[in-house]
DNA sequence: TTGTAGGCGTTATCAG
DNA sequence: CTGATAACGCCTACAA
């Protein structure tokens, strides 16, 4: 790297000094404040302009008291792998945060420390102005440390203190009851369910929508059908292998996301089972590999750029008014029909 | 959220005053200064603890003039789809820069703005120390830019002008060769190639690897079997399409990443090719959803978690002692046997 | 409409 | 070993 003095390393006092003014009637200038005058601020504008002028973001920071930064911190890696949602969404978050001047910072969850204590350094050392929270569980110590410091953020997914945080989630409830329903409108009686981990709120939604639809269409009701997953490749597998050694076994199976859905397809497949002809799939989340994949995924998708641009605008509505009432937001997902279920044979 | 006066709002001059010491003492207690009596500095601590002292991260970057933050621009999105590279890799570095006290800023590349205007925003801004970017060109302007400049980063991938900056890479051209080898003793001679966008430059250097493997082993060279593709699942169908018309056709075909590979799959089996009975594929990256392929797909690939590791060490050197001689890593992929290559029938 | 002065919360440089 | 005092670079009252 090169050692001539750095060019922009122009402070505000040299443009002040360059004009022949004060930090402060520059500062004001710069931020659009109406006690100046029309000549001033063009003049002001066109030489910081030409002299490159850039305020350094710390010292803003520190003198207006915010951080004009959102943290986010990454789920732990082990429902990962097979999952592009999160790279997904961060793009479409930082997109959004971008837009209004924000930053997205971006933590892990390094192993020694628990989850919530990442949150609580980030919120001590004053490294953000608010959280954007994924994957939330029904008791959510997360949601729980943040709201007791009265800490802003918004979640993506509902928790069991919902009433008292904003949020916003997608009606897993409803997208089963449509994907059961199509399921069962092709003919479909012996319909599987692969859950998510009961911890996960959304899972249980995701269930109930299934359950709910099945009673209310076949009275008798077959037990056997829901099995446990964990919303990884490897829960779907094991779930599969448990639907598909019953006899009679599933003619479909529903799965609580897309993850889950390929190690039941790869279960499946192992098992000799023909997709869709002797066993349908449906997945959640959307994921665009699941395009990629033969016969292609059907699945319950809602664009995650939008989610992402309404959490980010829930979450400034909050930092600038943290009065507000809470507010929240129910999406419908879409069932996105791509070709790996039918009618049974 | 509460009105509760906060907690954790402790200043250093609370901390000061309620030690009856001053600020700067205090500073260089918590700081690890010889120059302060073991007694004092047991107190400071002691007292810090119970009172829960955070210093304020904005004002200590402040004062010392650096911001212990990396920045990361997201490369735009059409690449992404069916890549959970991303993502994987963000979570590895991040995880690595926390731990020793560094910040992960992700910015991304909104629309109106180019790739490089993203990288002087931030340089401007004094929001981070150094960057690390991602898939490199040959000719990359974001590296000419702050190589003009004189800011620090580390690449991921090398480019023309590698001798001038820090950078880590997998040898994918030894990693082609081997590849192809391998498929050569598996006994096939019409082996394809599904290139990466020649701008790329680790692309260019597997096409190199692939080649020189070709020619090493059969003399009279055989035309037609290498084709362009864009590191994307549907640059993948198109090359597939394009060399599985040709008769004879290409017993095998080498892809320059798995997502090109999902693509080639894809494209092989509506022409009706069976995998790996008719068609070997082998991918490029390793990612864990080409695990859950039908075939498994085989792949060459090196931890994304060590090479986040690795690339974290070398630019928090570079920040350390920005005088030392450049540095560079090659390391070697390993090619993952899955199933999706066999002999040729 | 503009200048002055003080503050944001630290770290760093001196004396003492 | 510790106490003043001055940065760091910007914003914002308040005064002129």
């Amino acid at each position: 790297m090169d050692e001539r003095g750095k060019p922009s390393e122009v402070r505000i006092s040299d443009l002040a000094s360059e004009l022949g003014l004060t930090k402060g009637t520059v500062s004001r200038a710069l931020n659009g404040y109406e006690d100046i005058s029309k000549k001033t601020r063009k003049r002001v504008t066109e030489v910081a302009r030409i002299l490159g002028y850039v305020p350094t973001t710390q010292a803003r920071r520190l003198a207006m008291g915010l951080t004009e930064t959102i943290g986010l911190v990454l789920p732990p890696v082990p429902s990962q792998p097979v999952n592009t949602f999160v790279s997904e969404f961060i793009d479409s978050i930082s997109t959004a945060l971008n837009i209004h001047g924000y930053d997205l910072l971006v933590h892990s969850v390094n192993s020694e420390k628990s989850e919530v204590d990442q949150y609580q350094r980030l919120v001590h050392s004053r490294k953000v102005d608010g959280f954007i929270i994924l994957r939330t569980l029904e008791a959510d110590t997360r949601v729980d440390y943040l709201l007791k410091e009265g800490f802003p953020f918004v979640t993506h997914g509902r928790t069991a203190r919902m009433a008292e945080h904003d949020w916003f989630d997608i009606d897993g409830e409803k997208a089963f009851r449509d994907a059961t329903s199509h399921l069962v409108k092709l003919g479909h009686q012996r319909i599987g369910f692969v859950g998510g981990g009961n911890e996960f709120f959304s899972a249980q939604l995701r269930l109930k929508g299934y359950r709910n639809m099945m009673e209310e269409t076949y009275d008798n009701k077959i037990s056997g059908l829901e099995q446990p997953g964990d919303l990884t490749g490897l829960g779907g597998e094991t779930a599969a292998r448990n639907l598909l050694k019953q006899n009679p076994c599933p003619t479909a199976i529903l799965c609580a996301n897309d993850a889950t859905a390929l190690g039941v397809i790869k279960a499946a497949r192992e098992l000799g089972f023909r997709i869709p002809q002797q066993l349908s799939v449906i997945g959640y989340d959307g994921i665009a590999l699941g395009g990629y994949l033969d016969p292609p995924l059907t699945t319950l998708t809602f664009s995650i750029e939008a989610s992402g641009r309404e959490i980010v605008a829930m979450l400034l509505r909050r930092l600038k008014e943290p009065g507000l009432p809470i507010i929240s937001k129910l999406a419908s997902a879409t069932l996105k029909l791509r070709g790996s279920e039918g009618p049974p044979t």
